[in-house]
DNA sequence: CGACTAATTGGCTAAAATACCAAATAGTCA
DNA sequence: TGACTATTTGGTATTTTAGCCAATTAGTCG
């Protein structure tokens, strides 16, 4: 494959790859609606802190959200609320196999 | 965290998991607009048939494509085309993310 | 049937991701 | 300043993923 091609696929993989874990998807749909800091999240997910904190610098490296320090903490929030689309889109494909699965049994 | 809830952002982890890596987000653009059997992806992409053909039951198992086999060769298509969305998003994120690299810069 | 082709599967190794603990940073406040 | 709190960073063990080769399966055609 063409290498300039290539490098494009890589970064949009990247950015996928940040949304490809439960707690960051869990992540995300927190913090759609409103910011929260990362002690809420990690009282919320039952993770250790620096567990949670890896996540969110993963979901920020790749540009997906936001942090803003106030005081002694910071707060995260969704920097591109597009995201929020594809959820919907994976319930569909959710729906479909679940579906799909159903019909194969019959 | 819930284990219900849990099992639900594992179920859509997996589906975006499918789409996180840049081989696979490339079929799926090959395919969006026309079925496409193996063999012309594997000389699209230039690497192992059995690679290709891994990359693609991993999407098979997400769901996110299905497959038909006629005589010798395998077709695949894209089964939920609203994935397709999820590209313009990314591309956002992508641009928002050079902007902001710009913008730290000046 | 036997040669051939397309695709999948199994086995293996190398690379990446995950989660915890411990240690370091940074901000607050007495 | 020193104690305290929120967060990040470093280190490490474990698991998962990726890609190649070799072997197998399945369909075609002489």
């Amino acid at each position: 494959m063409d290498p300039q091609l290539q490098s494009r696929y890589q970064a949009r993989a990247k950015v996928i790859k940040a949304l490809a874990h439960p707690t960051r998807l869990f992540i995300v749909d927190q913090i759609a609606d409103q910011e929260k800091c990362v002690c809420e999240l990690k009282e919320m997910i039952g993770a250790d802190m620096s567990t949670v904190s890896k996540h969110l610098s993963v979901l920020k490296d790749a540009g997906v959200v936001s942090d803003e320090k106030r005081g002694l903490m910071v707060f995260y929030r969704l920097r591109v609320p597009c995201i929020l689309n594809l959820f919907g889109c994976i319930e569909g494909v959710l729906k479909a196999n679940a579906e799909a699965q159903l019909a194969a049994m019959k």
